[in-house]
DNA sequence: TTGTAGGCGTTATCAT
DNA sequence: ATGATAACGCCTACAA
């Protein structure tokens, strides 16, 4: 049995406040004494217990972070922001794999989160009613994370993507690009394909080139949904000099169609990300991508849900994370002649 | 607040112990009052503290995941295993990023897993007497993940690393080559470059393949030190036909090298990888690598964990779980001779 | 400055 | 079958 609070009394000969005390109030005990019992604590490795401190105080010292699937890079990344801030706080991350699943969000939060858990990241879906009332109802700190609160105004954290994806269809544009193929999330997913739709659209007009919705193909954020993605879009624009997909994923999933059609990139097709994934680095060609800095949007989301625990009745503001264009190999600049153009 | 177990006896009026026992042992209460209890739970959303079942029973419902980084999408992987079997059971995973690093390995010790934890998953480094000390001061399950125990036979879930890399190198003396490089991990990091290490030598000599330390270059497993130890391997050996590297991550990384280099692949020179990572099968070509079953470890090593937690007396058995060579793009077989063969 | 005592919510033992 | 009660370990108001 780990030792007591008792214990570490009886063998200081002092009660049992006066132990309580040097952990929460140190000031308050005599010098002598507080080395004493510094030394006792030491001497029977004793912490005190958890349970009975959250019993009487109601904390946890744990907080949730809500994500649709770790083997997600995007996902572990910012969890590994939310884990780095935490450690720092001397809390605890319980990782939730919603799999974008209601009942399994459901299952978590009956079983877990309503178990005292002090605060919630939640990085998973659109927030809808459902999910809205549910974090009403648990009572406690909730950020959310690369996604938004919609009309509930929730606290969020996340990069601009309207400008984020303005600005990397302007990159291709500006390389020489006209016939630029948009390769969209799916379209129920509102955020954040909606926003990264206009961007899109928005920088093609501002810079007179046109687009339509021949231009764009929709799909799941995945490899293989980019890779049957690029297919569509290919039947549609046999004419493209380059794609742009709303996820690194889709883009290297996009890449293989490409390859395998013989196609080379960005040789005869340029293509762009969004995320800046580990791997859109290990590839060959680099893909070109928007960064956006996961970790720190885990990092921040964190920070700003600790205010809030800390500082239970303060309005959380939310956060944009900066993003920032990541130039590797995989768009060719046509405005520089070059032999073999297409 | 919350309701207590105290509001539903007075709202079903009945007394508080059979509030208790229709959670706990639900046949002992008779069927009417059973049933008033269950509707007010319901009524009033009742859920049994954590906190105070915690301090009476000594369970947190909580089990820890000691890995080195999330952001590895090996880990992840794993984790979502483990995390798959914890949901079931009702239980809650926190995750502790060690970064290989003993120093936070003790603060989550002293911070976290102290504080009342259920079973514990290491999946980080090498045991060495260090760790096995803090395990056993945990009193704890233990179990390992992708490591192992040495001298101190804790339970491990793991593949057999020595034949899975005799499988690989003879699939390649298969494919008709002979002039193997082999790009190990680490030489500190025993487990499990030790074990591959002395699969690929004992498969070249079993098949009459000279083997040497010159075909050997040592790295971290990284992408960045693959591609850094293909270099130098390739300055050892300049007519190698094949590469085999202890993880994908490092094969990738050296294909990156020789894809500058010119060097196609497969066509000048083969590469076989070892995790089967995602991202393996997204890069053109696909790598040809053994597969590993990471999510079934994870899984397994959760199983394994809950049978200790379970049964606190009961001896835990190691488990080994199949690989599986995943024959993709990257190995040519040299005996078909093709026209343009090196 | 230090000690005493009550209460946090649950479960299990014991008595009815 | 049901109810009363002690105990889990900690913290803090209050008393000394």
């Amino acid at each position: 049995m780990n030792p007591t609070i008792h214990d570490v009394a009886k063998q200081a000969n002092v009660s049992i406040s006066t132990v309580s005390r040097v952990f929460n109030n140190p000031d308050s005990v005599g010098k002598e004494m507080r080395e004493r019992v510094l030394q006792v604590i030491e001497e029977l490795g004793y912490a005190p217990n958890p349970f009975a401190s959250g019993l009487r105080d109601n904390r946890s010292m744990v907080i949730v972070a809500m994500i649709p699937d770790i083997r997600n890079s995007y996902y572990a990344e910012m969890l590994s922001g939310i884990e780095e801030v935490a450690l720092s706080k001397r809390y605890n991350v319980i990782i939730c794999n919603t799999i974008q699943n209601e009942e399994r969000f459901l299952e978590y939060v009956k079983y877990f989160v309503k178990k005292k858990v002090d605060g919630l990241i939640f990085a998973s879906t659109e927030i809808t009613e459902f999910y809205k009332k549910n974090f009403d109802a648990l009572n406690i700190p909730v950020v959310l994370a690369s996604t938004e609160g919609r009309a509930w105004d929730l606290p969020s954290v996340r990069v601009d993507d309207v400008q984020a994806s303005y600005d990397a269809t302007t990159f291709l544009i500006n390389n020489g690009h006209q016939e630029i193929g948009f390769i969209s999330g799916p379209s129920h997913l509102l955020v954040p394909n909606v926003q990264r739709y206009e961007g899109y659209r928005k920088a093609m007009q501002d810079h007179q080139v046109p687009v339509s919705e021949q231009h764009v193909v929709y799909a799941e954020m995945t490899f293989d949904a980019g890779y049957e993605a690029m297919s569509r879009l290919y039947a549609k624009m046999p004419h493209l000099t380059a794609v742009y997909a709303a996820s690194d994923a889709m883009a290297i999933g996009a890449m293989k169609f490409l390859h395998e059609q013989g196609l080379e990139v960005p040789r005869h097709v340029s293509v762009m990300g969004f995320d800046n994934l580990e791997l859109s680095r290990m590839i060959s060609p680099g893909l070109t991508t928007v960064a956006q800095n996961i970790y720190e949007i885990g990092k921040s989301a964190g920070e700003l849900l600790f205010q809030g625990i800390e500082n239970r009745d303060q309005d959380l503001q939310s956060v944009t994370i900066a993003h920032e264009i990541i130039v590797r190999g995989t768009v060719r600049n046509r405005r520089l002649k070059s032999d073999s153009e297409r």
